[in-house]
DNA sequence: GTCTATATCCAGATAGAC
DNA sequence: GTCTATCTGGATATAGAC
């Protein structure tokens, strides 16, 4: 009887050079941004023809959408990492400084994981699960400082991704409004959690 | 004695061009995305060949410059027109609403104006300079309503355009983050107007 | 002012040899 | 798996005729 070995040596060895190329890839964008990534730039700076990225990725918007999911991925797993405090304020706080330093971390990443900005790329449906994923667990971890208002939800992610963004757009590498993460938070805990008289509807 | 006309026909004309072809170009990025902009597009659109624009613009870059000091243009006569409100958090209100509606009327438009996107593309200083102005006009608004404090300023800036660029990433069409706007400047209004008891820095 | 013609370059993608 | 060769199309931009 034949015993097939459990490791797929090819397989492995494929996937190796997957995560190569998108790593080139990763440096291109960080280096000349997101819009400007092009099969040559990639091929030339690992040592390979154009042509042979096609066996592994079907084009360049796979190669896109690769890197949507990767980073998805890392802010699922740097979320993950976090030993977040359980007091709801201090909890807030530190989402949202997680996500702005994710941000700052990587300008491209972060216009490619957030922004609508590459004309003809769409995320594959399973690259989208993640980023649905990213979403729910914001919510979920939320829920448990007991924000379950879905408006409530929203105005939480434009706050921080509009700190975020601010800072990428006006002063990259600077810290003016990384600094505002904290009063933003308190900001929000405030709105949030303090029970005001009634008003009259808006 | 020769009399010379007073108004220059040739410099007119050449004007209504420049802005016909810039009409083009903002048609253009309206329907595939700003960052899809070429040049060959916009010549077919207004029955030119490509050649013929470089007669008008010096590059396309140029157009992009063009572009980007017509929207803050279009940012600063809008934000002139309105009847802004003395009290201070009705007031805050309405510069909220201003500018995200004026955001998601071309969204385009605020990708080219508010982030950073295009690869190559630099605002001219003369163009810059409306961009500085538009902001410092936003300041000096807000400072009628006795906000003065740069960092309240910047955590407004991100407020206001996290709602707007959330709501055009995720839901463009929409108005999910657009009927925020009124409670998130009560929220904002509530944190910069309360006096609170001084806490410890963080 | 607008054109034709062209230069130059770059892009994504495929065919097919090895 | 990776290559060479090539297709096809696009881009910005310039030269020079009209």
């Amino acid at each position: 009887m034949v015993v097939y070995p459990t490791r797929d040596r090819r397989t492995e060895r494929r996937e190796a050079t997957r995560a190569e190329i998108l790593e080139a890839a990763w440096d291109l964008v960080r280096e000349q941004g997101l819009a400007a990534l092009s099969l040559r730039d990639v091929a030339a700076r690992i040592g390979m023809r154009p042509p042979s990225l096609y066996w592994y990725f079907d084009s360049k918007n796979a190669v896109y959408d690769a890197m949507f999911s990767q980073g998805n991925r890392e802010l699922l797993e740097r979320m993950a990492s976090i030993d977040w405090p359980s007091e709801p304020r201090a909890l807030l706080r530190e989402i949202a400084r997680a996500f702005v330093e994710f941000s700052l971390a990587d300008p491209a990443r972060a216009q490619l994981l957030f922004q609508r900005t590459i004309p003809d790329f769409e995320p594959s449906a399973e690259s989208y699960e993640l980023a649905v994923q990213v979403l729910e667990e914001g919510r979920a971890r939320l829920a448990t400082a007991g924000l379950t208002d879905p408006a409530h939800f929203d105005l939480w992610t434009a706050l921080v991704s509009g700190l975020a963004f601010q800072q990428l757009a006006n002063e990259p590498g600077g810290d003016r409004w990384l600094g505002l993460v904290g009063e933003a938070a308190d900001m929000f805990a405030n709105h949030v959690f303090t029970k005001r008289s009634p008003r009259r509807k808006r």
